[in-house]
DNA sequence: CTTGTTAGCTACGGTTGCGTATCTTACGCT
DNA sequence: AGCGTAAGATACGCAACCGTAGCTAACAAG
């Protein structure tokens, strides 16, 4: 039991860690410098060394871990990259890393500066595309109608997705996915369903 | 200046409101009885006669004060009414009550129970409908293809004004209320935009 | 091996919230 | 007018977190 002694990269990696786990299971109020010390195993001294407040070291690990997943709009089908995307959405929400930026947008409110701080240092939050990368690919190629492509259609799965979980506190099974994408997505991106003669399109604007 | 008392109503409520504004100030993770009895000018004691924990009072708050919001689905005027339970979804939201159930469902993973009494005494949280009613009237009246009115497209509306709530702070613009109707929500109830033609619908299933 | 850096430890005084106890007194009711 | 209830004020010991200080010793680099 030699007392070994982490530096540097292993430490602050440790201290990342840490911060992130202090937030997932007290949230963004009762992060505190105390807590994240205690969990990582240093001296509170180690962590006034480098960062001034709680929220800092938070965005450090946020910067440092944040994954950069690249969604491929890659084959000639739609309809399955865009569930596929949908799936990559999930699994970017369960990256700690997503929670913590999760986190912090909800708390916009009482938070500005750090939401602020985290669009300068992490970039992308949240809007991190996912579907719309796809539609703006298949429109390139002709094959969506681009007009369509408002910031609201832009915006659907993301959204259906993200609400599901709050109402549901639970991700969206893969038939909740699909049916936004059937349902929702391709229609508002100008691909009716199969059958169906919508009646007499009742106070439909100009 | 002879010392005035309040007791009874006078003073539960004025406790209430001040646990919404702790609420609104601090999140709920800075939420106390100390918070509390501050701000409605009341003492500790007068707190822990009638609750136990921060989270009672402030659920007794929203319990007290909750709107009832009707959503009216009067007209023939399928566009208009959508839109206006739009309207009704953000006065909704800037209610007290309502930004306090929003903090209360993003803090499900940590605090299950909290969700779990809210739903048994206010019943009726965030899902509560206004897009759905409207849709749901139309679909009686055979103007809307009741088969299309699955979860996902009659969550729509709530999904995506809130989420543009999220990542905007701020609420979204009429504009953009009208956007969502009109570019997706009519469309996935299955009346196509005036002047498009869809390409050829790559890899839609059976 | 020496030396500079820095992690780890302990402890401090200060603040805030906790939950309880005690006492006074304003208020509402009869 | 008198009385019981409950609001208000104050104080307590306890615990957590704050930010800082002082010290020891492990590690890396020369």
């Amino acid at each position: 039991m030699g007392p070994t002694r982490r530096r540097g990269e292993e430490l602050i990696t440790a201290i990342h860690q840490a911060a992130l786990a202090e937030l997932a299971e007290g949230g963004l109020g009762r992060l505190s410098m105390e807590g994240i010390a205690r969990r990582a195993g240093t001296a509170k001294t180690s962590l006034y060394r480098r960062w001034a407040s709680p929220e800092e070291v938070l965005l450090d690990a946020i910067g440092a871990a944040y994954p950069a997943d690249r969604v491929g709009a890659s084959g000639d089908d739609l309809r399955g990259d865009l569930i596929a995307s949908l799936h990559r959405l999930l699994e970017w929400s369960r990256h700690p890393t997503a929670q913590a930026v999760q986190a912090i947008l909800m708390e916009r409110t009482r938070n500005p500066e750090l939401v602020a701080a985290l669009y300068e240092r992490v970039f992308d939050p949240a809007g991190g595309r996912f579907c719309a990368t796809v539609l703006r690919h298949y429109a390139e190629r002709g094959e969506v109608d681009a007009r369509r492509l408002t910031p609201a259609v832009l915006d659907i799965g993301e959204a259906l997705t993200m609400k599901y979980a709050v109402d549901h506190g639970a991700e969206p099974p893969r038939e909740y996915l699909e049916s936004i994408v059937d349902e929702v997505i391709l229609p508002a991106a100008g691909f009716s369903p199969p059958a169906s003669s919508p009646a007499t399109g009742p106070g439909r604007p100009s």
